[in-house]
DNA sequence: CACCAGGCACCTA
DNA sequence: TAGGTGCATGGT
């Protein structure tokens, strides 16, 4: 991969497995927009970033190679070689290499782990048009200001003592719905205990999980994708609506209850369970596999 | 207009 | 331990 910077903005060449719809289609993040000319435009570690690829560059707009190296790089997990564990993947069934081949472009993101919890909580029972319009209104309300990229203004996701500053109902208004008391439950929980969970990541995954579901709105499934996705522990299986369908079609009986599904998938994909994971959630919401 | 969404807490048996 | 129900909100 090459990296280099003009005109505001970084570019890179020679990146494989790479594709910015993949990436931000896939279920795993909520504050990227897509734009009409096909980029998009998203909020990460207090920074606004347009993104976009032609041919086989990708434009990192609004940036400079001194924000790449210290975030972009980990944020995109370009460290880490995507080409080989689509092929371990590829080799365990059909069914993977058919979801992988489809999902080519897909990057599991290294995102903050204190966003990850609260913007989980909203994720359930809830579809993710509101929770991306839940999360943007949090943000908008409590977050820092961060400036305006192509006439919109940008707001950082809240810090929990940003956040600890809302009432209950005020995180309602936010378009919460009934998950208001588990947010501010949480971020109390966090303030009052000095709880840096971010630090979660140096955790062994089965402590981790098991801590985060300590808080109040965090369950199973939840606690797995805060894990999976803020966290980075790649060997646990989030098993929501849609990859229980596609467990169901592909592998398992109808009866068979979550937590089972969770074991069998986790058994098979090993240390690759989270990422196949992605690819299957993509591909199952993608083609409305078991809907 | 029912029905459902990246589930969870709570209640019952 | 396992299984059923209510829940805010808005799209289909």
């Amino acid at each position: 991969m090459k990296a280099y910077e003009k005109d505001n903005s970084v570019i890179l060449e020679e990146v494989a497995d790479f594709d910015p719809k993949h990436i931000f289609e896939c279920g795993q993040c909520f504050r990227w927009n897509k734009n009409e000319d096909g980029s998009f435009t998203g909020v990460a570690y207090g920074k606004i970033l347009n993104i976009k690829k032609e041919g086989n560059k990708i434009y990192l707009n609004n940036t400079n190679l001194e924000d790449f190296n210290s975030i972009w790089f980990n944020y995109f997990d370009l460290g880490t070689n995507y080409t080989q564990i689509k092929n371990n993947l590829k080799n365990m069934d059909d069914y993977l290499l058919k979801a992988t081949e489809f999902g080519w472009g897909i990057r599991i993101l290294r995102q903050n782990g204190w966003e990850m919890l609260i913007s989980f909580i909203i994720s359930s029972n809830n579809r993710i048009p509101m929770i991306q319009r839940a999360i943007e209104n949090l943000s908008k309300k409590y977050g820092k200001y961060l400036g305006e990229y192509k006439g919109k203004k940008y707001y950082a996701f809240p810090t929990p003592e940003e956040l600890s500053k809302a009432s209950q109902e005020e995180i309602r208004a936010c378009q919460t719905g009934f998950r208001d008391k588990y947010i501010k439950s949480t971020t109390d929980r966090v303030i009052e205990e000095n709880d840096d969970v971010t630090e979660y990541i140096n955790l062994d995954t089965q402590t981790c999980v098991k801590e985060l579901t300590k808080f109040n709105g965090v369950g199973p499934k939840v606690a797995d994708c805060i894990a999976l996705f803020g966290m980075r522990k790649y060997d646990t299986f989030p098993v929501d609506i849609w990859v229980k369908r596609v467990m169901q079609e592909f592998y398992v009986n109808e009866d068979m209850s979550l937590p089972k599904i969770r074991a069998y998938a986790i058994n098979k994909f090993g240390d690759l369970s989270g990422f196949a994971q992605q690819y299957l959630f993509y591909y199952a919401r993608e083609l409305g596999i078991g809907r």
